[in-house]
DNA sequence: TTAATAATGCAAATCATTCGCATTTTTATT
DNA sequence: AATAAAAATGCGAATGATTTGCATTATTAA
């Protein structure tokens, strides 16, 4: 079968590959890298493959993907919740105002002057957000 | 009246000088400069105050504060929904994950390297939100 | 002062998300 | 493989934050 590999990425996890954690899994490894979509994308598409799983346990699995660190989420002014794979590496966003385009992009500065800011303040960097809202080029 | 300068300050922004508008004003403009509240902490204060006011009215009244400038509204994750007078610059926040300490931070070299992302990516900055998730001092 | 315009309080509605629980699936043990 | 124990699922109800409709009241403009 081809979902061993999804099995072991949810075994890795000590998530048991159940049939909602494995059409989730699978359905968003299917998005192109950088995707941002929501439970409501993953819902619709499974259907739309005829797959019916119930929007709660959907809920609960994009959570439990959340604390594996399969996932990431997001929650943008204008936009609201959305998440995205974590295969990719520690970028911030870009959000049009305009059209709600997201986009990606990635500073090593910006990482060097945050552990400066925390290192000053003798905390312990966790986790970070920043979102640019722009408009972006198509829309200007 | 002390009012009179809340009221010049609604009518700079259009917004008739209104028992709620006037009360909330005041009651946000005591607090210290840098302080992040909630719809809830003005209801409550004002309550401790005398002044009843419905979390409704509150809640349309933030909403046109954010509109006209007065004040900027910031999500947190595991803290939610904070506003802050918008007298201060364009600092961005440090939220303490163990105690929930809201602190901010400026470095204009942040502002810097924004302005060449979006620069590059030939769109137009509209605002940001950068937030760092620390274990602060105290927590450590 | 009065008509028109906007603001308020209140409760109902909405929206996203979570939860309780009976049923089903998965796993660990014989 | 059979079975008991543990966990996951679906469903609908519950939640919490926020918004809205509307009848009433306050503010403004003429």
């Amino acid at each position: 079968m081809i979902d061993l590999v999804y099995i072991a990425i949810l075994k890795a996890n000590r998530l048991r590959p159940t049939t909602v954690r494995l059409a989730v899994l699978s359905m968003i490894s299917s998005y192109e890298e950088g995707t941002h979509f929501t439970i409501e994308k993953i819902c619709d598409d499974l259907r739309t493959n005829g797959v019916r799983k119930s929007i709660g346990s959907v809920y609960r699995t994009l959570k439990e993907f959340e604390d594996s660190g399969l996932v990431i989420r997001h929650n943008f002014d204008l936009i609201g919740t959305v998440y995205e794979s974590s295969a990719s590496t520690d970028h911030d966003h870009t959000v049009c105002v305009a059209c709600g385009k997201i986009m990606e992009f990635y500073r090593r500065e910006f990482d060097l002057l945050r552990e400066e800011v925390v290192f000053e303040a003798k905390g312990r960097l966790i986790k970070h957000t920043q979102t640019l809202y722009v408009v972006c080029e198509d829309c200007l």
